[in-house]
DNA sequence: TATGATTTTTAGATTAGTCTAAAAATAATT
DNA sequence: AATTATTTTTAGACTAATCTAAAAATCATA
């Protein structure tokens, strides 16, 4: 494992966000768009994270990462939302107050730090918005998870992820009593507007859009 | 506050360090050595800190801390002894191991971050060397200290610093049952080569020599 | 107090990461 | 298919932090 500047990382982790969500490469103005930087400084450091391997890259083609670029974004992500946990679960802060803190400490790279760090949280298994940690192999469990909305009624789950991380709606499913690693029964679905009736944690009934349904994820329990 | 590099950071912390422990000034040599660089690039870097106010600098005259230069010093040294309760006492690291890594977290700037850590660790007044951790304002209570060697038999207090950081010291002290919090008695103190017998907690009876017990600072419990 | 030793500063070069502006390649549209 | 529009790359310059080597200042001592 190559030791890479906090800029080079951030680089990295942004192609890999972008490669998840989209196609098979990603052209040089998404990558500056999303590090906030210009074309022509990518440009530059594409040859060299080219140079180191971590990525595949022809002029003007895009690029893709190789398995060690891959392997090396997962790591960063791993700290990323192991420290997203920390902040919310330990130091109490929101869901949507955590991303610039975790941001900074995802790069303090000591190997044991990042262990001990996960052996204190619990080797959790997902990020405080449902996204799931890999492993210190890069590796994490492809549970299958369901979108809420096409859950039919009599199902039970656990929310696992959100879609949609506004404050306002992060606001609103705290209202509601939804967070994530709650357990969701589909009580109804109504035709109608698609509207859902749930029981979260066996008491509390809430009732949902088909547009909030729409942005929550769940695991199902095997029933 | 102005918001500095790590760079400037690391620069500053260090002349704090030595004004501490040394005199009125000091000199561009020593700088360099504790930060890992050379004159020429201290140089420099003083220009640029006294262009900030942080620092008085004639040139050839050795450097001294401004009043918000040391106010700040003493800001990076809270979230560094921070971090170091947090890793020893949440993270379980050991006392010797902790240095490195909690100098790469000392430089995560987040305020609300910091507050919380210092709350989620209950407001700790120690490191786990027993130095002082300044609050918010970058003030520190200057309880009085004792050396243990210096303190009478039939006086009690709780050990708050230790002055030799090697790991054999501290897995011998971790041998003897002695940390950083821990109450001490002095029952007696052989004349003949000045070590102590000491109750530690209440019970356990340890043996320490001159040169141990020279390396301990004491708070005495008033009596 | 002069002279040699040490410390500090300057001058000039280097590296990583960034930028703007212009050139080159690819994509889209008439 | 030719022309226009967009994207990407290159060329050249800038900044922060560093270095080496040489000059300047201070210190130490004969």
């Amino acid at each position: 494992m190559q030791v890479l500047s906090t800029t080079e990382e951030n680089y990295l982790k942004s192609i890999f966000q972008l490669l998840k969500e989209g196609s098979e490469k990603v052209g040089t103005n998404d990558i500056a768009e999303l590090t906030g930087t210009k074309a022509a400084s990518v440009s530059d450091m594409l040859k060299k994270l080219a140079a180191k391997q971590l990525l595949s890259y022809q002029k003007y083609q895009g690029v893709s990462l190789t398995e060690e670029g891959a392997k090396t974004a997962l790591l960063i992500l791993r700290r990323y939302r192991l420290w997203e946990v920390f902040l919310v679960e330990k130091l109490k802060f929101n869901w949507d107050e955590v991303a610039a803190i975790a941001e900074e400490l995802e790069h303090v790279k000591a190997p044991p730090l990042v262990r001990r760090l996960d052996e204190y949280l619990g080797f959790p298994k997902f990020d405080p918005h449902g996204d799931p940690i890999p492993d210190e192999f890069g590796e994490w469990s492809h549970t299958p998870r369901m979108i809420l909305q096409e859950v039919s009624p009599g199902n039970a789950g656990k929310v696992v992820a959100v879609t949609n991380s506004s404050a306002a709606f992060l606001k609103y499913l705290d209202k509601v009593g939804i967070y994530i690693g709650a357990r969701i029964e589909v009580v109804d679905k109504v035709e109608f507007d698609g509207s859902l009736e749930l029981r979260v944690d066996g008491e509390k009934t809430s009732f949902l859009s088909r547009e909030v349904a729409a942005n929550l994820q769940v695991i199902l329990h095997p029933s």
